[in-house]
DNA sequence: GGTTATTGTGACAAACATTTCCAGTTCCTG
DNA sequence: CAGGAACTGGAAATGTTTGTCACAATAACC
């Protein structure tokens, strides 16, 4: 990591602060103020200037922040400056799902092929779709760093076991368990259960 | 809400718990101790302990908890006892993979209907498919409370507002923006290109 | 009844957010 | 063209929320 010491929670925010900019880029703006952008994303001023300053002073003081500049510097800061190819492991519903899912394409993401334990083809495939025995060669010999993982909660360990020793280094994870990874290697859980048992308790 | 200050993580959590415990009840295990549950839910002890505490006295010193009580409190503190209608609006990529998707099931949700701008019958279509038109009545007969949101980015907004007179409490959104909700409405969102750029920062 | 195991809880610590104040810039005004 | 008011980001201080620890209270078991 760059910096050790840079709170989970903000370099979530960056991403949204990135979002805001591609707005405003499309609108033709040139600088934003922290305000005008904070509000945009959602978050007060200062919090969205300290997330900031954290990587640097990306702004000029009495004019604001300038979209493009900021924009490249939040790419750079959030590695997505590239293009990252990921793979997709387990292409039942979800999984194929995501896979025609546009959405990651445009923020730097590509999935380049998807692989499942019984790899019957399917129609309108755009991906390339392998068995699990290829993982190893692909990931190796592509040098992919990141996985989604949208197999069935009771194989979900024993992919990560697998796959990690080639080089991934972060997973996505959408199958409904805890996994257990070593040191480095980072994993955000996307669980769609949970999230709507979160909001069964909040409506009364 | 029934208790003005519990932590949105806290919450989180106790799903997680429940999840465990489900796991636990399969294997015929009667009672379980802190730190055994927490390990599964991937936390600490001390932690487990004061989330549980904060809704009520659930375990018995010296023995820990059972894993039946337990898991019924949950369900009650949750508000998953009975099962609850959701909808769901947008039936693109995501949504329809959504909605064969069965993991909501098996934790207490349904989605009973789903609506689109253009409702073009699908095949193997388990699920009712309207038009938006239909919204307001079906809200409002079925006593919906919660909406899972997979349309573009740009309707997202106006679907909200378009819902929410109607009844609708909670929200799960899938669209990548900002989505601004009056006081006592919630949201939680799932932002798929937002999570693969966290992770892309952390691996160096 | 004593012993052991484990919870519940209050004090402590860390992470996170917010406020406050100061220092550069810009841009209007004369 | 100069001067100053109005803005705006940056840094430090403060406040709030959230997580952790240590220990006393308590129930089961022998």
């Amino acid at each position: 990591m760059p910096k050790p010491d840079i709170p989970r929670k903000t370099v979530y925010r960056l991403s949204l602060y990135q979002r805001c900019l591609q707005q405003l880029k499309t609108n033709g703006t040139g600088t934003v103020s922290s305000e005008a952008l904070s509000k945009a994303a959602g978050v007060k001023p200062s919090q969205l200037r300290k997330d900031l300053t954290l990587f640097g002073n990306f702004g000029t003081r009495g004019l604001g922040y300038s979209v493009d500049g900021l924009s490249n510097e939040l790419t750079e800061v959030l590695g997505t400056a590239r293009l990252q190819p990921v793979i997709l492991i387990g292409v039942g519903n979800l999984g194929s799902a995501l896979l025609r899912y546009g959405g990651f394409n445009k923020e730097g993401f590509e999935i380049t092929a998807s692989f499942d334990a019984e790899p019957t083809p399917r129609p309108h495939a755009v991906v390339p779709l392998y068995s699990m025995g290829e993982l190893p060669e692909y990931i190796r010999k592509h040098g992919v760093k990141m996985a989604i993982l949208t197999v069935p909660a009771h194989a979900a360990q024993g992919v990560v076991n697998a796959i990690i020793p080639w080089g991934i280094q972060a997973i996505l994870n959408f199958a409904p368990t805890l996994i257990d990874v070593p040191e480095g290697v980072w994993v955000n859980n996307v669980d769609l259960a949970v999230e709507l048992e979160n909001l069964s308790y909040f409506i009364r």
